[in-house]
This record gives C-alpha cells, structure tokens and sequence, in this order.
DNA sequence: AGCACGCCGACT
DNA sequence: GTCGGCGTGCTC
C-alpha cells in the first residue's frame, strides 16, 4: 500500500493524500472521489509506507483510477508547479490547472490525437496521373500522393478543397484516422538555413556573447531600440542550438503573434513552428503540447501560458518584449511568465534571453547590478531617423476638448501636409490628481509629500499612502488661481471634440472596443497604411507591433495623469508607451515628430526622457524607486476584494490589516483605499498594498496570516485575492 | 469551487 | 403537507 500527495483542482491551499496499492510516478494523473465527486488530480509525491507523517489515515480514500501510465508533468514542470503555489501562495490543484492544456485536465488520454491524412486507395495507386491532365491541381495533389500520404489539412491548403474532394470523390485517395508518430528532432531532416543578413557590429557582439553561454543558464538582456534588429539576433543565437537538436521557446506578448512574426521563423530555418495562443482550439492546443513534448517541434512560439509546454530538448527560452504587461497574469493564479521563465531556464540549465526596446525596470536593475548580461543595439537598421520628442506645456492654454490650441496649430500643419496624425488617449486607469491649469502645481499631501487621488464620487481627495483625505480644493495653494484640472480626464470627449476640430480629415478610432478580433484590426491598419484616413485616435493598441510610415505626427495628450498616479509604475508604463509609439511613427524619408501634453514640462522624468531617451529615464526613474523604497529594490504584494456592498469589502481588508499586524509590526501597509477604477460591474473594489524591505519575511507573514484571512467573518462574502509582485493596480 | 445538509416560506 | 430558497461547512 502507497500513500499518494495529489493536487486536487480546488481552491484549496493543500495537497491530499490517497491510497494506492502500488507507489505511482509523480506526474501521473489519476482519478479520485473528492467529497461525493470524482476529480482528474496530479500525484505530486509518494510518500513512504511507514511514514509517521499520516494522520488519521483512517479517513484516507483510494485512488479510483490511474490514467497515466508515464507522468505527463516532468521534473522541471513539477518543480515549477511546487515553486508557483508557495511563492503565489495559490491551491496546488490550480496550479496544476492552470499548467495543462484543457482536454488533459478533464481526463482525456495524453496520447497523440488521431489526424485526417489522405492516401491513395488501391484504384489510385494503379491509375496514371493523365487521366486527370484537364484539372491541373487535382493532378499535382494526386502525384504528390505518389510519394507519401499528406494531412488532409495540409492538402486543402496547398491543393484546395475541391481538387482534394474531386480526387477522393473519383475513389483515386481516400481519407484515413491515424495517429501520427511522433519523432524527436525531426525538425532537422528539413531544417535548411535560408539566407541571412550579415549582423552589424553591435548584433555580432550580441550574438557571440549568447553563442558562448548556450549549454549554462545565464540570462541576458538585449536592450535594443526599434528598428535595430532584435529579432535578427535572437534567429542567429538559435541557429546553432536548433542545428544541434535543441529546441527554442519564444513567448510573445498577446498582441504581438502574428502570422509574419511566426513565417520570420519558418522561413529562415525551413522547419514547423507550434504556434500557442488564446484562441486555439483545445485540440490544437493539446496537438502543440503533445509535439513539443515528444521533441518533434524545434520552435514553439506562445504567449503567456506557453511557459508551460513541456519540452524533451530544450536549448533556450526567449521572451520578447520583456516590459509587455500581458506576461503577467491578472486574475486567478497571478503569475508573471517572465520571472517562471527564468526559473524554468534556472532547472534546465539553459540561456534565458529577454528582449526589450524599453526594458522593465525590475530587468534593468537586475542587468545594471551584474545579475544579468546586459547586451545593446543601439543603431537602427538603414539608418532611419528617430521621432524628434518635444514637450508641450498646456500651461493656461485654452483647452479644447483637452488640446492645447497650440497642439492643434501642429496638428493642422501636418493634416494640410497630407500626413497622418495619430492622437494618443491614455485611457488607462491611473489614479488621476488635481492640478493648476495656471502654474502646474499638483495638489500634495503634506504628510507624505504625494500628490492626492480624485475620487469624484465623494468629492473629496484621498492620499494613498496614508489614506488621509480632505475636501477638494477651490484654489491652487501656490498661485491661487481657481483653474484647477483633474489630470487625464475629458480625452473620453477627443474624439469627439476632433470631429468638429477638423471637419476635413477623415478619422479613426482604434483600441480594443472598435477593434474586436484581430481581422478587424488588420483591416483598419491596412486602411490607414493607404492613408485613407488623415486622424487615427487611439490607445495602447496602436504602440504594440504595428508600423505607421505615413504619420508624421503623434501627440501624446494627458502625460499628467501618468505622472502624478497614485500607480508608481506609471511613469514607466508612459514611457514604454511613448518610446514604442515613436518607434512606429514616420519612417527614413519622412521622419516624424511627438509632442507630449502636459502641465508640469519641467519634470525631471519628461525631461530626461524627452532629452536622453528611454535607457536614461529608466536608469533615473530606478534612483528614484530606490529613494523612495518601491520596487524592485523593496518587495510587495496586495490584498484585492470586491463586493456588493462596498462596506463589506473595506471592511474584510481593515481585518486582514489586523491580521498582519498583529503577527509582524514590519510590514508596512498601505490602505485599504478604493482601487484606481473604484467599481467595475457592479463591484466595489478596494485594495491593501503591504511591502517590506525583503522578500521572505513578508512572504512568511502572508504564509502565516492567510489562515486567518480565511476565517475572516466578511471572507465568504466577498470575492478576495492576493497579488504578489502586483504589476498593476486599476 | 462544488456539493450536501439543513431549516423556513408559497405552492398542489 | 412538500418544493425550493440559499446560509454553512466539508472535501484526503
């Protein structure tokens, strides 16, 4: 008799212990009776016969069903699952949840899904291919099936539909189930290294210094500015490894998979690409899974869960656009896939490379300290100009619709050009302060020196550092004048305001309401690059991949929001935004310009940006985290609830503050405030944000309050989370 | 999260 | 008299 270590898909922080009557592989899923259901559970560990660890061992139900006969879940993946649950402090059956693709977890057989292939029934192998001379793609299809047979799929692409049905309707090819088989590397049968550029100095430094830690892990940064052949890199890095039977995986940001990115792969290397993304069948999804783990697959590129595909070789991991927020999961198990990646690279001991226009600043710090090599591209390709950034101070301006009638003298000039103009509208849910349209001065708590959050509901300002509040203001205390503006807000009326502001220009408006589902999205930005519009409206959509050679013009509007937020990170996020916008915008014969909005154009950060660019401000903004004790140089993590009944969820997190505090007086705490967008479908959401200068004590705080929080009387009643490492606080 | 058990209001 | 409302508590 064994006793089995099963995590059980429920939102419980434990593991449950079976029997069995012989000692089973972890990783093997197994069915077990689970109150009065029967649920598909991972063995995580078996643990010894006579172990004194059991307890009540009378209580313990047997394993109904073993459906694994080899562990689906390897070594490195099980050690994954174990470091996600205690550092996310999330139930072991989630996780595992979470790590599988769908129709494994529900029971179904690991195995290879039977394919539709086509082959020539008897009839065909003794017809000649003449008989077919007067339909020329049935006789290519049929002479292709003289050599082997082919995928269905694959025929009804290359061939299309109707010549494979007329060649089976004439009983020459018949359509057979088979289970491929599955062989390790077959990639190198076809694998043919198409022509490449010559690298220039500084991508051949890159690519040397990743050529010479392939078989370690190591983990790099490539800063590389737009245009400057980051991808160029990563394909020469890999050629080597691929050749060598190793396999590559490439997590992209949501936005950034498409088709081109994964042709750039195939096309180079001459070999299949399993492609993960969102909407991918299961089948499909279960096909990928299954052929990267056999080896049959040299390239994987996925977005933020394909951290998770299994793989029998693997050579390298690479996270392009490392700063993109989509790589850190927002509901459920919150885990950010960068920081698995380095994990997962850690266990297998093998490169991880992470590439950035505009680095994280938790990735640069931890290049800038040694902890990562730290590799640059600083010169674009064919010698393109860079945007010229300049800041407009909207200062006592008149406002219309939120432009500065200086911004629309601009504006016009490149309409009346025939350029594009692009008007950016950070929609996003910073925690906007209060400020004087007269001299830019922000609305400052005095205790802790922060600006203070509007919350228009109650008409009052809030601190969130000490969540002390007072009324809102009548006058500037620094000039007196009464114009005080709420920063970011009225860009829902841009759009708007522009179609009266420039009656001629034919505009667009893209983010991700107006453009559902990635056809549209093609087709209005193919719209665009025939200049059949003159204003594109749009929010961060439009900075994620996508190029804009005609606009010559990009106004970023309400910089102020992201610079007095409440949200620490937003300065960075505007930044990012700003620097891949400008990225996109114009091109070599027209080189184009960006002007940022804002009242407060001496502030250091615009500045430094505007000036010396992304690579500096980072570098600034880090001295600046660092002197005020944020991260990455303190650790954090947040308690989220929402209710109904916003007393309730305020309430539940007034408890967990107690919780906290009565374990460790260390922590510092923040809050309970109302989250940045303060109710979301009916919904109440609050927040209380706890740091600590170290890592593990906070975590072992959490770890030891979370009973507790549990047991909370308002706890069944509201929908609460903890966030570790919380990247956004909306 | 499910699911069962359990104790109070409007139906055949 | 019973069908069903969702509060509470447990799941190896």
């Amino acid at each position: 008799m064994a006793y089995l270590s099963v995590a059980v898909p429920v939102p419980l922080r434990q593991l449950f212990t079976y029997t069995h009557s012989t000692p089973l592989e972890a990783g093997v899923r197994v069915q077990v009776p689970f109150g009065p259901r029967k649920l598909v559970g991972v063995v995580i560990d078996v643990i010894d016969e006579d172990s004194h660890e059991i307890e009540n061992v009378k209580k313990l139900k047997s394993v109904e069903a073993v459906i694994d006969e080899y562990p689906i879940v390897d070594g490195v993946l099980l050690k994954m699952a174990q470091w996600l649950w205690q550092y996310y402090h999330h139930a072991p059956g989630e996780v595992l949840h979470a790590m599988l693709p769908v129709l494994l977890r529900k029971g179904e057989k690991a195995q290879l899904v039977p394919e539709e292939r086509v082959r020539l029934t008897s009839v065909g192998e003794q017809s000649q291919s003449n008989t077919l001379s007067r339909a020329p793609k049935q006789k290519a299809f049929f002479e292709a099936l003289q050599t082997s047979s082919l995928s269905a799929q694959q025929s009804r692409k290359l061939y299309g539909a109707p010549a494979v049905k007329a060649v089976i309707d004439k009983s020459l090819a018949e359509i057979v189930e088979v289970v491929p088989e599955l062989k390790p590397k077959i990639w190198l049968s076809t694998m043919k290294v198409a022509q490449k550029p010559t690298p220039d100095t500084e991508q051949s430094v890159a690519i040397a210094a990743l050529n010479r830690q392939q078989d370690n892990f190591a983990i790099s940064l490539l800063e590389g500015v737009t245009g400057s052949g980051k991808t160029e890199v990563y394909l020469q890095a890999i050629e080597p490894l691929l050749a060598a039977g190793k396999q590559i995986l490439i997590l992209v940001p949501e936005i950034g998979l498409t088709p081109q990115t994964v042709s750039r792969f195939e096309k180079r290397f001459n070999i299949d690409v399993g492609v993960l993304h969102s909407q991918l069948s299961d089948k499909a999804r279960l096909r990928v899974w299954q052929r990267a783990r056999a080896g049959e697959l040299g390239i994987i590129i996925g977005t933020r869960s394909a951290i998770f595909t299994p793989l029998k070789t693997p050579g390298m991991i690479i996270v392009d656009e490392e700063h993109d927020e989509s790589f850190k999961q927002q509901d459920g198990l919150r885990y950010h896939a960068r920081d698995l990646a380095a994990m997962r690279a850690k266990q297998h001991s093998i490169p991880l490379l992470l590439g950035s226009a505009t680095p994280a600043l938790e990735s640069l710090n931890n290049a800038l300290n040694g902890r990562y090599a730290h590799l640059h591209l600083t010169r674009r390709a064919g010698g393109a100009q860079h945007t010229q950034l300049h800041v407009l101070d909207a200062r006592e301006q008149p406002l219309h619709y939120g432009i500065s009638q200086a911004l629309l003298t601009i504006m016009r000039q490149h309409i009346n050009a025939g350029n594009q103009v692009l008007v950016f509208v950070n929609r996003r849910g910073y925690a906007p302060a209060l400020l004087c349209h007269h001299c830019g001065e922000t609305v400052m708590c005095k205790r802790c020196d922060r600006p203070y959050t509007v919350h228009k509901s109650q008409n009052r300002l809030q601190c969130h550092h000490c969540a002390g509040t007072r009324v809102m203001p009548r006058q500037c205390e620094a000039c007196h004048s009464s114009t005080l503006v709420t920063a970011g807000t009225g860009t829902e009326q841009v759009e708007d305001g522009l179609m009266s502001l420039f009656p001629d220009a034919k505009q667009v408006r893209i983010d991700s309401d107006t453009v559902r589902g990635k056809d549209k999205l093609h087709s209005t930005l193919d719209a665009i690059n025939r200049q059949e519009y003159q204003l594109l409206v749009g929010t961060q959509i439009l900075s994620k991949g996508h190029h804009f050679p005609h606009v010559t013009l990009v106004a970023v509007l309400d910089c102020d929001g992201a610079l007095f937020s409440a949200d620490f990170r937003a300065p960075e996020k505007l930044a990012q935004l700003v620097t891949q916008l400008a990225g996109r915008a114009g091109r070599a014969a027209k080189p184009g310009e960006m002007w940022l909005q804002t009242h407060n154009p001496h502030h250091p950060l615009l500045q430094d940006l505007v000036n010396n660019g992304y690579g500096h401000f980072a570098r600034h903004a880090l001295t600046e985290r660092k002197a005020a004790g944020l991260p990455p140089y303190i650790s954090q993590f947040v308690v989220r609830c929402e209710s109904i009944d916003s007393a309730q969820a305020f309430s539940f997190l007034q408890g967990c503050r107690g919780v906290f505090t009565s374990y460790s007086n260390e922590l510092e705490m923040n809050g309970p405030f109302p989250s940045l967008i303060e109710k979301r479908q009916g919904r109440f959401r609050f927040m209380l944000i706890c740091s600590h200068q170290k890592r593990a004590p906070l975590h072992e705080a959490l770890r030891q309050s979370l009973p507790f929080l549990q047991s909370l009387h308002q706890a069944p009643k509201v929908r609460w989370s903890v966030d570790i490492d919380p990247t956004d606080f909306s």
